[in-house]
RNA sequence: GACCUGGUAGCUCAGUUGGUAGAGCACCUCCCUUUUAAGGAGGUGGUCCUGGGUUCGAGCCCCAGCCCGGUCACCA
């Protein structure tokens, strides 16, 4: 199917002229293959027999049969009349045997020694029919009798070699390189996929636990008129029919907890959210959080629902609770430890900080080193006093309870104690994995609250929180006792994969695009480098000193907009020529 | 956003006070029928990230920028 126009003479010139050597050989090896009447990309099903995991594992049964096998070619090892070669499934590797004088069916040995030495190379796909046996050094292996080629491949894959001690050899980890090109580290590094196929099984595990419960999991809005439920930048689009600005959600809180006002007992799901800030090690502008939301539950039942969640997450995942973060071993197994916000200042600080005024605290923090300035209040104060003091020392998941109520607008007021709320979040590793409270579900407190946010981020920046009325109408006609956890999953899977970068656990994490290669006429160059001297530049003086003819102006003015190396701005001034970013 | 590392062949990386651009693997040619980081002989391959500057001469020094990574800041 040809959706776009064929490729000029022109066109194929540059793009041959930029291909590597390597290239070029793969694409004349294509061109020969098809000469020899072999479609090098086929289009009928080509039926397996077997998976390279399988037989593997069931060697003894395999051995002697004859399977059919599909895979990429990762290495060759060619010894004159035969050869070695490692194919690679979805499911393991395993070597096959190739030897000339059985998968050849004329004299001239083409299969062999045209098609599987010369024109086939590291990377391609191919189909092998052949008999299971082991060699003479034991190695199980594939006796191939039939050679099908399935894809070609064009671009030379990253050779990596793992010796018999399993050390890797030129092993591709250009951070840069893997995750732009994510389908090569996939296909070189094994244990990528195997991060992936973990992550898989943590967000399976945890659907089994909440779906055997009977809880519901639900899809709410993405794009959203007020991005609520959390305090972070939003990312901002627009709808063109409805001419109205729509926002990527920030979080999901708020419809869930408008689906327990509709009368589900539990909803949960899995919400990719967004936040225009900041990338780095944990942070990527789009993330996962796992919301979940039980009907006349409290926060402490919560607690014992997340410890009976993350054994069994730890146990499907990797088969232990015991789990190696970094330098520490963790322990998933239930209880985890339960420890008030304030007893933990006092025991990392040594300040007994509760009921403190905001003076009081500030002379805290400036006694054991904790910077403040004037816009934060009691509630920013504590989490500070908490954030640098106390956080790093829970390796052990720990839930830190009991919140004070400034910092959680979304919690409901402690029972025994007004100026907390009934909130915890896990520690785990010295890091925030799950975040809880009994929810507010006072429609007048919870339209204060939101008052006091506005008022406490009303410093003319963007970020104020908007007012969702429409949520606070669903409270209204009443929400019962439910309490609500978020979990975020990139940082669980970094957890239980042992990944310090959420990168790497992201198939395709955030990255500056690519810079392509411009390339500059003469003409082009001319202009730009007058205008790299000056810009901006008045149209009319640059069109001048570049002499050139109206006609030949106007065309090199215009490709170099095109190619945004150069921007034309129409102010009252004049019109301005600027180099383009 | 600030600071620090780095960017050299398809991949992983060396590169001396500033003096002809290097290795291993991959690739090409040849030998080799149970090897395994297969081996042996020979060979090809470079926008040294980009643009300026200093210099007789820059991969190296200086300035500006781009991109990855790290640390910090931001992020209830």
């Amino acid at each position: 199917m040809y959706l776009c126009s064929p490729l000029t003479k022109s066109n194929i010139k540059i793009r041959i002229m930029q291909l590597s050597p390597l290239e070029i050989i793969r694409r004349e090896s294509l061109q020969k293959l098809r000469e020899l009447g072999i479609n090098p990309y086929p289009a009928e099903e080509f039926k397996t027999t077997a998976t390279i995991k399988e037989i593997l594992e069931n060697f003894e049964s395999f051995e002697g049969k004859e399977v059919v096998l599909a895979g990429r070619m990762m290495s060759r090892r060619i010894m004159g009349k035969a050869s070695f070669a490692e194919l690679k499934d979805a499911s393991g590797r395993m070597q096959i045997y190739i030897n000339r004088d059985e998968i050849s069916s004329d004299a001239e040995g083409t299969m062999y020694n045209t098609v599987f030495k010369k024109l086939l190379d590291m990377g391609d796909i191919i189909g092998i029919k052949g008999e299971v046996f082991k060699t003479k050094v034991g190695e199980e292996s594939v006796n191939v009798k039939e050679l099908t080629v399935l894809s070609k491949s064009l671009r030379p894959l990253p050779v990596v070699k793992t010796d018999a001690d399993g050390k890797v050899h030129d092993a591709f980890s250009d951070a840069e390189l893997r995750y732009r090109q994510r389908y090569v580290d996939l296909i070189v590094n094994d244990h990528v996929k195997e991060t992936f196929i973990k992550r898989t099984k943590i967000t399976n595990s945890i659907r089994d636990f909440f779906n055997k419960r009977d809880y519901l999991e639900v899809e709410t809005p993405i794009l959203q008129p007020i991005p609520g439920g959390a305090a972070a930048r939003p990312f901002k689009t627009h709808h063109n029919a409805l001419d109205m600005p729509l926002y990527l959600r920030i979080a999901n809180e708020l419809y869930l907890k408008r689906l327990i006002v509709g009368g589900f007992d539990a909803v949960y799901e899995f919400s990719k959210d967004f936040r225009n800030e900041g990338m780095d090690r944990t942070h990527n502008p789009e993330f996962t959080v796992m919301e979940l939301y039980v009907a006349y539950k409290d926060y402490l039942w919560m607690m014992n629902m997340t410890e009976e969640l993350l054994e069994k997450v730890a146990m499907d995942s990797n088969r232990t609770t015991e789990v190696k973060i970094g330098e520490n071993m963790v322990s998933f197994k239930a209880p985890y430890a339960r420890v008030p916000i304030l007893e933990a200042i006092k025991i990392h600080t040594g300040f007994d900080v509760a009921g403190m005024d905001e003076i009081a605290l500030k002379e805290v923090c400036k006694k054991v080193g904790v910077a403040v300035d004037e816009t934060m209040g009691v509630g920013k104060l504590i989490d500070e006093l908490f954030g640098s003091k106390c956080e790093h020392h829970y390796i052990q998941p720990t839930f830190i309870t009991d919140y004070p109520k400034e910092m959680s607008p979304l919690t409901k007021e402690h029972r025994t104690n007004p100026a907390l709320t009934e909130r915890f979040e896990l520690m785990v590793n010295g890091k925030e994995l799950a975040n809880a409270y009994s929810e507010l579900n006072d429609p007048i407190e919870q339209r204060e609250r939101f008052e006091e946010q506005l008022k406490l981020t009303e410093k003319g920046d963007d970020e104020a929180m908007f007012i969702d009325q429409d949520f606070l109408r669903a409270l209204e006609y009443g929400m019962p006792p439910t309490s609500g956890i978020g979990i975020g999953i990139d940082r669980l899977v970094m957890f239980m994969t042992n990944n310090s970068s959420i990168q790497e656990v992201l198939f395709f994490p955030q990255m500056r695009p690519e810079k392509k290669a411009v390339e500059m006429s003469e003409d082009e160059k001319a202009i730009f480098h007058i205008l790299k001297a000056n810009s901006p530049m008045l149209l009319n003086d640059l069109k001048t000193q570049s002499g050139f003819s109206n006609k030949k102006w106007d065309k090199t003015i215009k490709d170099l907009t095109k190619k945004s190396l150069a921007k034309i701005n129409n102010t009252e001034e004049g019109l301005f020529v600027e180099l383009g970013k």
